[in-house]
DNA sequence: GCTTGACCTCAAGTCGACTTGAATTCGTAG
DNA sequence: CTACGAATTCAAGTCGACTTGAGGTCAAGC
């Protein structure tokens, strides 16, 4: 019976009303009823906007998130779909660790030019060897 | 002697020369020189695309970007600072990891709905602890 | 000497993800 | 009952990161 309205499920997840009003609005979250003209929001949907967060902080786009939680939330999608998803992270995650120790390297790295400086080159060069086909979306 | 012109850059990097010669207007690389009117670039810029194309996997604009490494690709930036991006990088590491691991589950949790499994709430509310700062920009 | 192709500039367009604003409608507290 | 604040719709605006297109330049090869 505790439906939430927009402004605290807002409060409670961090989002701005709009925000919440552009996610139902592209389908990726969904209000269970009205209460005059006001949405209610199940319960749910506050874990549902917890991984929409994740996802985009992940750098996935709304409509990748969409795909990864179906409609409710709560895929019911292909196994091996999902193993795609999280084997793409997988390279991402390493991505972010080369770049992260790049970073380390730099800060620490007494060198003159880190253009010359073979550790820097190793780094980046690694990371390169992993394309990730996600990176350079190609349109 | 060796400058390149836009189109090999282009190639050798994956990139176009129309987001070649943006990335020039907004200061992020820089050509050299100009043989006519076509920019002549130094081979060093191949090296600082990569790092650009890392820090854009990562999911940083372009801004933070030219600020994890300066002007010239390579940074004299105060090492505090570039060790304030690691760590930030190795908290979204870790959301990444975490949204990961909640993709694996679900494809492999046999339980009806997600929303209900204890394992389930468990990823994504330990993933939400987390918090980068970095996600939710806040304008 | 002329064409071709790779480059140039600059303005305008696009796409995703929202935000903002104006005009309106509810529901509840006093 | 009325006023208030919180919600609503809808159109338009914004921002980042480019792309596209029109119109122009230039060196090289035929």
């Amino acid at each position: 019976m505790k439906f939430l309205d927009i402004g605290e499920v807002a409060e409670r997840s961090g989002m701005r009303p709009s925000a919440l009003r552009y996610y139902e609005e592209i389908g990726l979250i969904s209000s269970i009823a009205r209460s005059g003209l006001r949405r209610q929001f199940p319960p749910e949907v506050l874990l549902q906007l917890k991984l929409i967060a994740m996802g985009k902080s992940a750098g996935f786009s709304l409509d990748e998130i969409s795909g990864m939680f179906g409609r409710n939330g709560a895929p019911d999608l292909p196994r091996a779909f999902l193993h795609e998803k999280a084997d793409e992270l997988d390279r991402q995650i390493g991505e972010l660790a080369a770049l992260r120790d790049t970073l380390r390297h730099v800060a620490d790295c007494p060198a003159p030019s880190h253009m010359e400086c073979p550790t820097f080159r190793r780094l980046v060069d690694a990371a390169g060897r992993r394309r990730s086909g996600r990176s350079t979306p190609k349109r």
